[in-house]
DNA sequence: AGCACGCCGACT
DNA sequence: GTCGGCGTGCTC
């Protein structure tokens, strides 16, 4: 047992932004848990507050310190659910308290923008005027400011007052106690679907989807924590399954969350929830202002909604009786938090339903790896839809070999066989989507004549060719027009090298004149609702062409597509990540279930270096179970995660030497550490795979180990030893569990 | 946030 | 001197 506990004081306010330490006194040992609201001394006098750890050292001066009062009963409420998944977030995934806070309860510091406190005069104006020439006399000058102002406006916010005017809380608080003034509370809600009109549903589900159904019902009948990874096909209906879940869920009287990546969060898929469960749902995404936000997850929690779509966040919607968390996509690597508390959703989702005996359901076309071996271990219950709604064929699948075509003459980017299709399709007036991985594409500058490539001064990448003649750092947001001649050897040969999407856009236009493109990527899509309408563009069939990176293959319909081109497959093949072909397979996967989603039967052209590699092969023949058995098998061989487990220590400072020294003094730690621990490796430090980043240089040690405990172990005494030596203090270090990119 | 402390101008 | 407004800083 515990000797001291850690408190958060339950006050919103960013002064108070931190920890207590407090001593539990014996007669409490036994009865104080993390999340746990208590009463505690404050100051001259008792506040509540949240425990949010406990230690058994004191970490502050022991004879100032003064124990808790008292626990407050009935509060196993939702706060305390909350803040102890804050505290399971920081055991696992490293950063500070506060950070892990934040990332659950985004609300605390935003509070004040939305519970507007209004000071409003109660006084006549005569009344008013008497007294004002009296404080004017007295010389009480912040109370006359201060009435002057109530007399001329009648109501005033107290943030002005306190801010503008420079009337302190005191003068505030004597006006009230006078009765010269009343204070309000001014509150407002904002839902951001109710503008939607529910059109109704009408739905009955197939054999396969109500047998997953029923599985899954099981769990929920008798309240059991359990994950499962729901494998289905593209296009066999996983979304239905969700909401007849979600249904069953209501019923009971619980909640449910539904998780869905940011860029597959669209209005087509926000509707179809909508239809169903009206305005019991609401949305979440990161176009909300933190005050709706905020709005959102104070309607979850006084019950008013029932179920809460969104990204990541929404996650941490403030439902007290939780019976359900869907993840759909799961695989997608944006579930990994990129901010600290480097966080991921999977799992986090996975440890608050166990908490509340609540059922996970992961669905995906191509599983995580990850989530694939746990189904295999039996920790996840794996259920599977095969075939597709309707019966539709899956699409015929042709990889084309980009050196044999580059023999044969063809230097253009898009080979003989893609270039007949696209003739074939426009002459049918169906649909043609094109697809580039971004990544490694994104059209540096480079001299022909000496082979400078033109990089940003200020992080470790090459800049990046973008419309209107502009070079553009992606990193940091360094922006320089297009140089005319070399800055290395003048000379004038200096082009963009390789092709992005708006290279790819005009070689498509020179070569299919009459053709009508659309563009999609980074670019375009900035201004705000421009997916949206890209998309409802190319569906309304204004366009016979879409080009796009990532975002266009993402569960979207498109009946009228019945040929996708991959036009560079393999590009995400050959990075450092060790999740490379697993990020290949299913970005191959997913563009191919893209094509022939209508009538009309599609075809799939992938084009390669490399049409030999086990990704792009069982891709293009959509054998998901084989490309498993393969991968695992590698990560076996190379013990990397699922297999084992691996923390990415990240060391960094704007100082090069600083960095260095002290990604030195960790890995010798780790190394002293370590001594007789079984099945574990330190690599590094190296450079990161992005040296620089925004002038800040960047290290990277590699951990690699069997057992999780073993890596927290080690990341709790590097937390530790950086907190107790200055020297550690120049430089940030930051923890990464089992990565997922940009290593 | 809320409370005590202490500074400084105004007055018995 | 002393009374009281008003800003400041601290709370384990």
């Amino acid at each position: 047992m515990s000797k001291f506990a850690n408190v958060i004081v339950d006050i919103s306010h960013e002064k108070l932004d931190k920890t207590f330490q407090y001593i539990i006194p014996k007669e409490l040992e036994n009865a104080i848990e993390i999340g746990m609201q208590v009463k505690i001394p404050f100051g001259p006098r008792f506040i509540t507050g949240y425990v949010i750890e406990t230690t058994d050292e004191a970490e502050y001066d022991f004879t100032k310190l003064k124990p808790i009062a008292g626990v407050v009963q009935d509060a196993i409420g939702i706060e305390s659910q909350l803040i102890s998944l804050a505290s399971w977030i920081k055991r696992n995934y490293g950063g500070t308290f506060n950070q892990a806070l934040k990332t659950v309860i985004p609300v605390k510091q935003k509070q004040n923008h939305i519970i507007k406190k209004i000071l409003v005069l109660t006084i006549d104006k005569q009344y008013a005027l008497e007294q004002l020439s009296i404080f004017e006399k007295k010389h009480y000058t912040a109370k006359a400011r201060l009435l002057k102002e109530l007399i001329e406006h009648q109501q005033i916010e107290q943030t002005i007052v306190t801010r503008k005017l420079n009337v302190s809380t005191t003068v505030i608080k004597g006006f009230v106690e006078n009765g010269f003034i009343r204070i309000d509370e001014l509150t407002t809600y904002r839902n951001p679907v109710s503008k939607l009109k529910a059109k109704g549903y009408n739905l009955v589900l197939n054999e396969d989807q109500q047998k997953v159904v029923d599985t899954i019902q099981q769990s929920i009948i008798k309240d059991i924590h359990k994950t499962y990874l729901l494998k289905g096909v593209t296009g066999s209906g996983k979304t239905e399954v969700y909401m007849e879940l979600i249904d069953h869920i209501i019923k009971k009287g619980k909640q449910a969350i539904v998780l869905i990546p940011e860029i597959a969060l669209t209005y087509q898929t926000v509707m179809r929830f909508y239809n169903r469960f009206n305005d019991k749902v609401s949305v979440m995404n990161s176009k909300l202002s933190p005050g709706e936000r905020y709005d959102q997850f104070e309607r979850a929690k006084n019950g008013d909604i029932s179920i809460m779509i969104g990204p990541r966040s929404a996650l941490f919607t403030p439902f007290n009786n939780l019976g359900i968390i869907i993840i759909d996509e799961e695989h997608e690597s944006s579930y990994k938090n990129e901010t600290i508390p480097k966080y991921h959703t999977r799992e986090v989702a996975i440890y608050r339903a166990k908490k509340n005996n609540a059922v996970v359901v992961l669905g995906s076309a191509t599983p995580s790896i990850e989530s694939y071996y746990k189904a295999q271990k039996g920790e996840f219950k794996l259920v599977e839809l095969n075939k597709r709604v309707a019966e539709k064929p899956l699409p015929t699948c042709e990889i084309i070999d980009l050196r044999q075509e580059l023999k044969v003459g063809n230097r253009s980017i898009l080979s003989y066989k893609l270039q007949y299709l696209i003739e074939d399709r426009l002459r049918k007036k169906q649909q043609i989507m094109l697809f580039i991985n971004r990544r490694g594409l994104a059209g540096f500058v480079s001299c022909r004549s000496c082979g400078e490539v033109i990089k940003c001064p200020h992080c470790d990448v090459s800049l990046s060719q973008h419309g209107n003649g502009k070079l553009m750092c992606h990193y940091c947001g360094y922006t320089i027009p297009m140089p005319r001649v070399c800055p290395s050897c003048s000379s004038k040969y200096i082009a963009g090298f390789r092709a992005g999407t708006q290279k790819i856009e005009e070689m498509v236009k020179k070569r299919f004149p009459s053709a009508r493109v659309l563009r999609m990527d980074f670019d375009t899509t900035r201004r705000k609702d421009s997916y949206e309408k890209i998309l409802s563009a190319f569906s309304n069939q204004e366009a016979d062409i879409l080009i796009g990176t990532q975002m266009i293959v993402k569960g979207h319909d498109f009946p009228n597509v019945t040929l996708v081109g991959v036009l560079a497959a393999d590009l995400s093949l050959n990075s450092s990540d060790f999740r490379g072909a697993e990020k290949t397979f299913q970005l191959l996967t997913q563009a191919a279930g893209r094509a022939g989603r209508g009538e009309e039967l599609g075809n799939v052209i992938i084009q390669t270096y490399e049409p030999d590699h086990y990704a792009v092969k069982l891709a293009s023949q959509q054998n998901y179970e084989e490309f498993y058995e393969k991968e695992i098998s590698y990560r076996n061989l190379m013990r990397y995660p699922p297999i084992w487990n691996m923390l990415v220590v990240m060391c960094s400072s704007k100082n090069e030497k600083v960095s260095e020294k002290v990604s030195e003094s960790i890995s010798n730690i780790l190394h002293g550490k370590i001594v007789g621990m079984e099945n574990i490796q330190i690599i590094g430090p190296t450079d990161a795979s992005i040296s620089k980043i925004n002038d800040t240089y960047r290290k990277v040690i590699y951990i690699r180990a069997k057992y999780y405990d073993n890596l927290i172990f080690l990341k709790d005494y590097i937390e530790k030893y950086a907190r107790d030596n200055k020297e550690f203090s120049r430089a940030i270090i930051q923890f990464d569990f089992n990565p997922v990119s940009g290593f």
